[in-house]
DNA sequence: GTGATAGTGGATATGTATATCCAGAATCAC
DNA sequence: GTGATTCTGGATATACATATCCACTATCAC
């Protein structure tokens, strides 16, 4: 019920960027002094958002990052996904690998599904303006 | 939202001895052999089980294991915690490692916290009976 | 164009979960 | 007690997430 590592820096350098909307990109080694993240590693998480179209990178003098919309038009499920694609699959209880045939065999497959419904709802109802981080 | 390999292999060998509540003990290679999981592997699974109270292992010829209570009386979370100790945590979306200070910050908190919720009550009112797997 | 700046990407280290191997201890059948 | 059986536990191997290092490319200021 926790995110990984990488999604977790996601997380909050989005909802760092969405707490400060000035005008000019923040560098990448400013978020990881913010947020007390490994500037290297940070990188390569900032990268995976620009790539999938959360951030917008800007290289080059005077660059850095920006998130691409409005924090109230991003999801999480677009910041999360990047990184917990293979964890957060389908969701039957026994069977993580396989889809899950609703039909019998396991009489709490309901209630489960109930469980992992109310995680995707989250993430899809939930945008990075709704979490942002003045920390 | 998935549970670790060492997790759901805790769960499928309790769901298996559920549903063949047989007189005598069942061989951990048997256990394995059913299941499609490594036997040395599962057999550290299995001994952690053991350990936390939800197994009972007996040595020797016509050894195996053995559910400790009956599968009504033993919980998910009893199964689940001894191998998702690390890791599910607190739950504060943003900062995993300290406890939540429910107070402001992030706005979704609450949302999330009913997420949370939902996982834990889940792990609490279902028990090994309620999963039982004849496969 | 030149030089400084900042993101990109490859190579590499470290840590943890997963998986395998094997010797040892406990138990039962005889 | 002897021997076969089964769990126990340590040592080791593999895979992947996490973290670091560094050379390269793109961009801006001048």
């Amino acid at each position: 019920m926790n995110f990984s590592a990488s999604t977790t820096h996601a997380l909050r350098a989005t909802a760092w960027l969405a707490a400060h909307p000035g005008e000019d990109a923040v560098l990448g080694r400013d978020l990881a002094r913010k947020l007390k993240i490994p500037p290297d590693y940070l990188s390569k998480v900032l990268a995976t958002l620009a790539r999938s179209g959360v951030l917008h990178a800007v290289r080059g003098a005077k660059g850095g990052y920006r998130l691409a919309r409005a924090p109230e038009r991003i999801k999480l499920v677009e910041v999360v996904s990047p990184f917990e694609g293979k964890r957060a699959r389908s969701g039957c209880l026994l069977h993580p690998d396989r889809p899950c045939r609703d039909s019998g065999a396991c009489s709490a497959h309901r209630s489960w599904g109930g469980v992992n419904q109310a995680y995707r709802d989250f993430l899809d109802r939930t945008t990075v303006a709704d979490i942002q981080d003045h920390a």
